[in-house]
DNA sequence: AACATGATGATCT
DNA sequence: GATCATCATGTTC
């Protein structure tokens, strides 16, 4: 008999076949989905509440010239993760969304904590609980996702996964995207109406 | 609540 | 050499 670390109801990772084709649709599929991380603590998670679309054509996009070193995930099979240094700083975590092929990805902005916030204040210091994954920086700093996780299967069981989530149905918000200036006006944002753990201006939430 | 600024380095032109 | 899919802190309203 294999033992195995125990993955609680409703943690477990999402199938791939369960997301949708199109990325736009797998951002919306996203929000109020879980991300699953395993820390050295324990597992920690969020639940989604502010995703953004990055398509092909897209000049904001990162593959909008065409696939490189850095980029090449967003290329492959969907439901992988694609984390990128932002700002020299930061890091951002993206799910792959197009068929394979294409470049074009979903990035995670934020998220509101279901489990393991201890674990991840070791990470973001001692923040307000509802900062501590309001931003796509601030969400990547409290799961500690680095390149290293780049590439990550996130529909498996693994250091990093998507799960299904559960809770009480959103009303999804609909905006432009945050801090790009190229297709800038493209409503490709999307944001959970109401909840205090989306990042932003007040004006793009309502 | 809104706006300004500096930090900091990989990536691509 | 310019450009960032950002954050924390500061100032002003």
């Amino acid at each position: 008999m294999t033992v195995q670390t125990a993955i609680p109801e409703g943690f477990e990772p999402l199938g791939r076949h369960s997301l949708p084709d199109g990325t736009t649709e797998l951002a919306r599929f996203l929000m109020g989905k879980l991300v699953v991380r395993a820390l050295p603590a324990g597992l920690a998670a969020g639940r989604i509440v502010e995703t953004e679309a990055y398509l092909t054509g897209d000049a904001a996009s990162h593959a909008f010239r065409g696939m490189t070193a850095r980029n090449r995930v967003m290329f492959g099979p969907k439901g992988h993760a694609y984390v990128y240094l932002i700002y020299g700083m930061y890091f951002a975590l993206n799910v792959s969304g197009a068929a394979e092929g294409a470049g074009e990805a979903v990035l995670i902005r934020a998220a509101e904590p279901v489990l393991g916030a201890g674990a991840m204040a070791r990470y973001r210091g001692e923040v307000p609980e509802r900062d501590l994954m309001r931003g796509p920086g601030r969400l990547a700093m409290a799961l500690d996702i680095d390149r290293s996780l780049d590439g990550t299967d996130l529909c498996a069981a693994g250091p990093l996964w998507l799960a299904g989530g559960g809770g009480e149905p959103q009303e999804i918000g609909v905006s432009t995207r945050i801090g790009i200036s190229r297709d800038a006006h493209r409503p490709l944002r999307f944001f959970a109406k109401g909840s205090r753990y989306v990042s932003g201006p007040a004006s793009l939430n309502r």
